[in-house]
RNA sequence: GGGGAGGUUCCCGAGUGGUCAAAGGGGGCAGACUGUAAAUCUGUUACUUCGGUUUCGAAGGUUCAAAUCCUUCUCUCCCCA
């Protein structure tokens, strides 16, 4: 199979941050090559922040290469200590089996893993089974202390405190490159910056053990040009689980991205080609919407699919620009039937039932203040009541909390 | 095992008997301004049937009254062994 040069598109995409070998990498390269990048399953879904690496993943195998997915059953069980401040919570066997399934299921929608193109593999095959003594014995003594602890990725933890549980990750995925290397020949490991320590310790352990070559290439941490995390609310985590976090809400949140942060994530977060994404992120002004829009709709598609994509596009539109005719269905709804209508409801109640609110008092609070909408007519009394006289030609009400959170009550 | 310092509302961090649902900052939310942007300014930020109710690591206790005092437990950090 023909290569491409991979190592040319990550850097152009804004990926790449640095590798091991980077001559020794490209002439690897340009024969197709096994690589691997681990996730470890600590929740019950994919969210954005894990796709850098994933995207990375992708374009490695348009590349001509033959990624292998690893997914981490067994490192789930511990935690890593690489830029976290935090020990990480235990998940019970159960948990991280479904969440393995889940993980694998989303992979697919970047992944081919048809014909053999890619291989997935679950840590906890060769990790569970591990007898500590051996372990130690032909791993642990490759390793020094002294020097694990010059890694950044423990300095910081020395202040606020490590267990021993944490320190062992590091060989635990030295451990995994390994025996990827001896099972699959998998020469390359990528990963996010964080994980630099670690890729290195298991390049040094297949040379020490198996003396062979390999390689390791991280991508940069991207951070929004807010400072705060990738793929991150207030609210929690975006997830690619249509459960977990709405089509509508995915889209959303890629529709809100700042105005500098455009181009760069159409480069990372999308497969559209690079100079489009130039011309995309430097557009100026209010015009920048529109690229906005298309870096939504691109991820989108490529998660839930264009059927999808398209509704919360509509949806969006519908939402944002009054008086449209587009298709709201995409937006979050509720059914109430013609009777409770009647009935009436008072507004903070209905900001509380319809999710907008999380509490009365918030509700309250909003309306009060001056936040909430109904049919886009501000409403700021907390004695309103919701009838059926809201109702609208199009059979529904709409709710609007801030500017941006809308709700649809569809009357049945 | 011994000694010391701590655990406060989303986060950091004040508070050492009533004036504390708890200063200040961050973050969030809302309003103004805008382009579903950023920056800025303003308000707001436990829950509530608006009577109250629950909150300061956990459980008991003292008191008219406790985040604040006492007891036990628990967790974290530091020093010694």
């Amino acid at each position: 199979m023909a290569t491409t040069d991979a190592i040319k598109v990550l850097k152009e995409r804004g990926f790449f941050s640095q590798c091991t070998d980077e001559a020794g990498l490209i002439e690897k390269l340009k024969e197709p090559t096994r690589f691997y990048c681990g996730f470890d399953p600590t929740g019950p879904s994919l969210h954005c922040g894990h796709l850098v690496p994933v995207f990375a993943m992708a374009h490695m195998q348009r590349a001509g290469h033959l990624p292998v997915v690893l997914v981490g059953g067994g490192t789930a069980r511990i935690g890593d200590p690489s830029g976290k401040t935090e020990m990480r919570q235990m998940l019970t066997i159960d948990q991280i089996k479904s969440n393995v399934e889940e993980f694998k299921k989303q992979l697919g929608n970047f992944i081919t893993f048809e014909d053999g193109g890619a291989i997935i593999a679950d840590n906890a095959d060769w990790l569970a089974p591990l007898n500590y003594i051996d372990f130690l014995r032909d791993i642990g003594r490759h390793f020094s202390v002294n020097r694990m602890l010059t890694f950044e990725a423990y300095k910081k933890r020395m202040e606020t405190g490590l267990s021993f549980i944490e320190f062992n990750y590091q060989l635990l995925q030295s451990y995994d490159f390994l025996e990827l290397n001896r099972k699959y020949n998998c020469s390359l490991q990528i990963g996010g910056d964080d994980q630099w320590g670690n890729i290195v310790a298991g390049m040094e352990l297949i040379r020490r053990i198996e003396r062979k070559e390999s390689f390791g290439l991280t991508f940069n941490l991207v951070a929004r040009s807010d400072g705060k995390k990738m793929g991150k609310t207030e609210k929690g985590a975006v997830f690619l689980n249509k459960e977990m976090t709405s089509v509508y809400d995915l889209y959303q949140y890629w529709r809100n991205v700042d105005d500098a942060d455009v181009g760069k994530f159409l480069k990372l977060f999308t497969f559209l080609p690079v100079d489009e994404c130039e011309r995309l992120g430097a557009l100026e002004g209010a015009e920048i919407n529109a690229a906005k829009e298309i870096l939504a709709f691109e991820f989108t598609k490529i998660i839930h699919g264009e059927d999808d994509a398209v509704t919360a596009r509509e949806a969006a539109r519908a939402a944002f620009k009054s008086g449209g005719t587009a298709d709201k269905s995409g937006m979050p709804s509720i059914e109430y039937s013609i009777t409770q209508m009647k009935e009436g409801i008072n507004i903070v109640d209905l900001f509380t039932e319809t999710g907008l609110c999380p509490s009365k008092s918030e509700s309250r609070r909003l309306v009060s203040q001056n936040g909430a909408a109904v049919n886009d007519e501000k409403i700021n009394d907390v004695n309103t009541i919701i009838n059926e006289t809201f109702i609208t030609s199009d059979n529904d009400i709409l709710l609007k909390a801030g500017k941006k959170r809308f709700f649809r009550i569809v009357i049945k």
